[in-house]
DNA sequence: TAAGTACTTAGTGAAAACCCTAACAAGCCA
DNA sequence: TGGCTTGTTAGGGTTTTCACTAAGTACTTA
């Protein structure tokens, strides 16, 4: 018997995924965790082979920092990480932690079943619709395959240079604030449009806010 | 019998939904819906109580569109919505569509299951967390709880106008597609950045993204 | 050492954005 | 009717943005 816990603090979820696995006869959902800190007392409590993880859980960052905290202190314990998000980048940073599966919300009974089996059997779990994100992100096409721009590598005078725009500042306070002339300050964020592919600021901090890479 | 659809294209939501209903004896889950265009078929085609709606269905702006669509067709119909997102103004546009209930994704069987027998009963449902988010935000001050500024009232030349920087267009390309001079259209902006209290377009963008009056 | 690459720093000049002021029309109200 | 407000349309003049070009530094690699 598979044993599984499930770490998601969106209740419907929780019934849902439930729900998909409970007709099956070698696979037992075992607890259900509604807050980082109860996955961790469970964990140290109870032996589990399958670690259902909702990525978002309650933010991004604390769900990368509690995979990788499971997968380094419970190495026999599998992370499936389960998510909304499709995007590229997100799922790279998943694996890197530790996840050994990486399932969107909208899977089915069948393939939720399969990543759990893969999993337990010390095999990775993608499917065709992750595996496909992945392979069409290279850094070198400036769009993925769902039409969102990808990230451009930054170098550390564009990242600076991109704050301060996003905070409002004109040429001259960024300048004054960089110690260095307008000039440098206007080639870096001619380089920021260029890397972009955007034809003015306004649409630069566009971009860049969808990407997330400013507040 | 309630009648109820379940409209969401993530599946575990949807598995989720119906387990947490299946216990009860005055409501039934009569329809499984993953496209906007399916809901819009079975609606047609089969009489329904209440449409338990995910917003972001595939995106906000068509959950948003789904949801007039259904609440002006079928006034008989009511609608709940379905979100991870609780920010106030979310709520507030998802009510102007019509829903008569708004409830997260994190919500209990009990809750759920009192929302759906509210809005059959032609009354409206929003528990305690969803209150306290309306509440506090307060239209009078420019900053509301959460540090976010409040949305400006814009005239029809100055919604056109941002609408269009958004897209990246020049002055001289507004001006074009607006039949007026590049000057009118300076003004127009101009008017954008007092009202949003903002010194440049960069920051006028980033400002209204987070307000969501751009897409 | 030399060549190559990546990053940073500027200069020139044209285009666009921005600020201030003002005219005109439509609607409202005493 | 006259006065008031709101929205739209522009002009003049300054500041900022942007494209193009190019030099200097640092770090690799042959």
């Amino acid at each position: 018997m598979i044993r599984v816990l499930i770490a998601d603090d969106h209740n419907v979820f929780v019934e849902g995924i439930e729900s998909l696995i409970s007709g099956s006869e070698d696979i037992e959902v075992r607890e259900r965790c509604y807050t980082v800190e109860s996955v961790m007392e469970r964990l140290s409590n109870a032996e589990m082979d399958v670690v259902l993880l909702d990525i978002s859980f309650p933010q991004i960052e604390a769900g990368l920092g509690l995979c990788e905290y499971i997968t380094q202190t419970y190495p026999t314990v599998k992370v499936i990480a389960l998510t909304m998000h499709d995007d590229a980048s997100l799922i790279k940073r998943v694996v890197k932690k530790g996840a050994k599966g990486y399932l969107l919300k909208n899977t089915t009974k069948v393939e939720l079943l399969q990543a759990i089996r893969a999993v337990y059997q010390e095999k990775q779990y993608f499917n065709e619709t992750i595996t496909h994100i992945l392979l069409n992100d290279e850094p070198q096409s400036r769009k993925s395959a769902a039409g969102v721009a990808l990230k451009p590598k930054l170098t550390p005078r564009e990242s600076e240079v991109l704050a301060l725009i996003a905070q409002g500042l004109t040429t001259q306070q960024m300048a004054a604030q960089m110690f260095v002339s307008a000039k440098a300050v206007e080639f870096h964020r001619s380089s920021l449009l260029m890397k972009f592919g955007v034809p003015n600021t306004a649409l630069l901090i566009k971009t860049a806010m969808e990407l997330h890479l400013i507040a």
